[in-house]
RNA sequence: CGCGGGGUAGAGCAGUCUGGUAGCUCGUCAGGCUCAUAACCUGAAGGUCGUUGGUUCAAAUCCUUCCCCCGCAACCA
């Protein structure tokens, strides 16, 4: 079975910031949650480059417009690092690969592709087409002075996919989440498509069109291809296309509509199959304000890395909102759930279960021959995963967290409900059912936080002696063996 | 009358489709336990479910009036 998911490409213009670690880590957690349920998985992320904007960025950094690319690539690719993104492949716009297969995709489409003018307000000073919202008074954001404009370029029939367009989505009612934002796409949809403007001849840094000379792909067909160039397309179409059709599109919601409208309208013109679904996520604010370089507040992901560490600031953006949904990041918030969820309940959780067993003299004695005090809770932890499956399916990642966090808090209650400390005392041969009870369910756990917080998991599986790469493995029962010393999973802060 | 989402305990949310004692997390207060990272477990207080009128034996839930908040409304990566 196949799986495929991706992160958008990151426009290397600016500084990697918390959204693009979140969007990475939210596509990683599916990856990994794939992997280990024993699918096939091709996971990509990468890097936009091309555009008018990174050229003048660069000529600002007197750097050679590739070299300073080649920089910011890999600012974004330490980011990935650093939040332990588990790529498959990271793919760059301006590598020979891309640029074939966006030349070929262009080509595939060449018959909805036709030559008019683009009208539009254009800055001189910042050598770019303005959008009307941002123009006040006539002034463009650059402080320049707009003018009215026009050039030839090359339009796709957007036009003539609005029907195909809202029948898809009718038919197909999962292919854009969250709802709202479907519902969003669909009222635009249906107010009337207008042809898209897909190429530029003001400026070069970007994919030549074919057999046209001075003209350059325009943003959409460039970097959406991406996804298929990351695939081997076009070389192998059908190994593309196979992978394609289970392919999860994780993207910010202020980029939905290239996804959920150009993007299908682009492939079916082509005669390829759709991705299953574009998934559009939320965005954080930053203390209950908008982040902006002025406020200063914008969360830089490798400060509140090195402050919280990665495993708790991934688990954070994923439990504290419900993923497509917008979020506050604050630093009370994010203590709360290091100190209540993280230590309390989980690390607390694992501490008084393994250090007693350390107690005991460190040796993991089995009894499976369960009372039904011992069986529900053994039986909720292997059914576990299997709640988890369709919640994962849906991108309902806080939900799968609160899962796994009822299983938390009924294995507190149980370690509360049985006492083993007096089942010790009193030399009760029932402490071992008890203990294997416990040791069951926090295996699960670690299986069920292993793809949000893969470290942690694995100082868990490391502790009770479990190899944790396949779901499979939750299967086999405990042999008796020595357990190491466990040494407390989180620390809170401050 | 552009389209859509929302207004439920101090905060953040679920419940609304398929009417029937209003639920979760955090916060507050009280109790229990002592294995564990002063952690864990239990209980209590706190809501006329935005507003108006209606349907019904019964409305957070269905219909209606009005008020308020938030997205989207095309070239924005």
């Amino acid at each position: 079975m196949k799986f495929c998911v991706t992160t958008p490409i990151y426009y290397i213009n600016g500084e990697p910031h918390i959204g693009h670690a979140y969007a990475s880590t939210a596509a990683d957690i599916l990856a990994r949650f794939k992997r280990l349920d024993g699918y096939e998985v091709h996971f990509s992320t990468g890097t936009d480059e091309h555009g008018i904007k990174v050229a003048r960025s660069a000529e600002k950094a007197q750097m050679e417009v590739q070299a300073f690319s080649d920089v910011m690539s890999k600012r974004f690719r330490d980011m990935s690092s650093l939040m332990k993104i588990s790529y498959d492949d990271f793919i760059r716009t301006t590598e020979d690969r891309h640029i074939k297969a966006s030349q070929k995709l262009w080509t595939m489409i060449e018959k909805d592709i036709y030559k008019s003018s683009y009208k539009g307000w254009y800055d001189p000073r910042d050598e770019m087409f303005v959008n009307d919202s941002e123009i006040v008074n006539g002034i463009a954001p650059s402080g320049g002075k707009v003018e009215w404009m026009e050039e030839e370029s090359y339009f796709f029939k957007l036009s003539a996919y609005q029907d195909r367009l809202l029948d898809y989505y009718e038919s197909h009612p999962d292919f854009i989440l969250p709802q709202s934002r479907r519902n969003e796409i669909i009222s635009f949809v249906r107010s009337g498509l207008k042809d898209l403007c897909i190429s530029r001849s003001k400026f070069s840094w970007g994919i030549p069109v074919p057999n046209a000379e001075n003209h350059v792909m325009y943003v959409w067909i460039d970097a959406l291809t991406n996804y298929l160039t990351s695939l081997g397309f076009p070389n192998d179409i059908e190994g593309a296309e196979s992978y394609f059709r289970e392919c999860i599109h994780v993207v910010g919601k202020e980029i939905l509509r290239f996804h959920a409208v150009y993007w299908p309208a682009f492939l079916m013109a082509a005669g390829l199959p759709l991705p299953k679904r574009i998934f559009a996520h939320g965005w954080w604010t930053s203390e209950g304000q908008k982040m902006s370089k002025s406020i200063g507040n914008v969360v830089n992901p490798f400060e509140i890395v090195e402050k919280y560490g990665l495993d708790c600031v991934r688990y954070f953006m994923m439990r504290e909102v419900r993923f497509g949904e917008d979020g506050d990041f604050s630093v009370e918030a994010i203590k709360k759930r290091i100190s209540y969820d993280l230590a309390n309940d989980l690390g607390n959780l694992v501490q008084r279960v393994l250090a007693f067993i350390q107690k005991l003299g460190g040796h993991m004695i089995p009894d499976y021959n369960f009372s039904d005090e011992e069986k529900v809770l053994f039986d909720h932890s292997r059914k576990l995963i299997g709640k988890l499956r369709p919640l994962m399916d849906n991108q309902d990642l806080s939900n799968a967290l609160s899962t796994i966090w009822e299983l938390v808090a009924e294995s507190n209650k149980f370690v509360n409900d049985q006492k083993p400390w007096e089942l010790a005392k009193q030399n009760d041969p029932k402490l071992y059912r008890v203990l294997t009870a416990l040791c069951e369910a926090i295996k699960s756990i670690a299986f069920g936080i292993a793809p949000f917080m893969p470290d942690t998991a694995r100082k868990i599986f490391d502790f009770i002696n479990i190899e944790g790469t396949s779901f499979a493995e939750i299967e086999d029962k405990f042999s008796s063996q020595r357990f190491p010393k466990p040494v407390p999973l989180f620390l809170k802060s401050e």
